[in-house]
DNA sequence: TTCCGTTTGGGTCGATCACCCCATGGATCA
DNA sequence: TGATCCATGGGGTGATCGACCCAAACGGAA
């Protein structure tokens, strides 16, 4: 039996470990790296070239969909497995969209991410009887000829990039230095960002971001006012 | 050396299975129960008398702080561990007010949790360093006599009315308007939120607002793309 | 009554932001 | 093969922000 490689990326370590630790206990599964962010991640995917990568989505620097695209692009052979908690019936969409091989919710039994991780490894999906019937659908619209997908103000994935960090409270220096790029490319995106949602100021564009699942938000609980 | 009884209190099974494993390694930790939402936790607290719960914050039918509330007025004896990944400074004040005894961050180590696990069992606190400064200064407000909770560090009430506004996408000009104040003033009263919060930022300041259920933040749609 | 907290307002300073201008590659599309 | 979009980078300008400094008025608590 061939040993499948694996690439955890997750953002709080003490999942990690105990994926690690779950994923272990099975002879014909390695896990090779970890990563704690989406950014760190795809590089490590690009340097070890797992079989395959469990993706959480709530993360800092790179949200888990944009780490699906970018893995996707770099490391082709690469089967991702999306591992999170979030059930929305449209971000499930986005994340076929983005090309992922499976889905695995964090409230299902440990057992399941390693049957799911086998799975992908042999070539196969791996979704839940609620996401097939998603993907079904899915698919039935990508064979219509229905390419009109909105075009005009459509964020790019650079574009969502910047916005993330910026509702991450990165300065636009900041966000140039993780980006490694200049400070005025980082202007351009956010300028282009705020024309094409036609919200022009940073509140907003991190209402828009925690609207759009872009960040992580604390569950709300009951202040003193 | 006495074997210490733990009830774990989080809705991902997964991470329950995982910190199931990490706890039992330890020959003087031994998982007693699970629970999926604060609800059954508090039941089972009561039911089960653990000498530790782990307790998630973000949960389906009672959140963590709640759930910790109950579990302290029913369960005295019972030692409450906070284990999330949200790492807010107003946060941590309600769970210290709330009485838990410790408070670890899921982005730290595994071993970080079996040590709260044992201090908080000894009847000792579990608080990083950063956490404990706050401590501090909550039970300095404490021991002065006075049940005055709004002391250092909560915000007053025009204080919040100005974080709402600034959440809300005013600029400091437009707030002194709608205020009917100088912009001089609105300035003070953003330094003062800010230094209160610990948050320097205005997408900290918004994420801050929204946690705090200070601002609508329309239902999760679809990705900004 | 004295002290502290709250709210109000002012000044200054450098850093950052929002909004324009411009250009160069590369990919994709028609 | 042009045209268009995307990502990259630079210049400039005025407005705003962030972080300090300062003070006065008021009210409640010690």
């Amino acid at each position: 039996m061939k040993t499948t490689s694996v690439l955890i990326i997750d953002d709080h370590q003490m999942m990690r470990e105990a994926l690690v630790t779950i994923l272990e206990r099975h002879k014909d599964i390695k896990v090779v790296g970890q990563a704690a962010d989406g950014r760190e991640g795809a590089e490590k995917a690009a340097k070890l070239k797992p079989d395959v990568v469990t993706l959480d989505v709530a993360m800092p620097n790179l949200n888990g969909l944009d780490a699906a695209r970018h893995i996707r692009r770099k490391s082709a052979a690469t089967r991702i497995l999306i591992l999170t908690a979030y059930e929305d019936d449209m971000f499930m969409q986005h994340a076929l969209e983005a090309g992922v091989d499976g889905y695995v919710s964090k409230t299902s039994a440990a057992e399941t991410l390693a049957t799911a991780v086998r799975e992908v490894a042999r070539g196969m999906k791996a979704f839940s009887p609620a996401v097939k019937k998603r993907l079904a659908q899915y698919e039935k619209n990508e064979g219509s000829s229905t390419m009109q997908r909105r075009k005009t103000d459509t964020l790019t994935e650079r574009e969502v990039e910047v916005l993330q960090l910026i509702a991450e409270g990165n300065a636009n220096k900041q966000t140039a230095d993780k980006l490694g790029i200049s400070i005025k490319t980082v202007e351009k995106h956010r300028q282009s960002v705020m024309n094409k949602l036609h919200i022009h100021d940073t509140a907003g564009l991190t209402r828009h971001a925690i609207a759009a699942g872009l960040v992580e938000t604390p569950a709300q609980f009951a202040m003193a006012r």
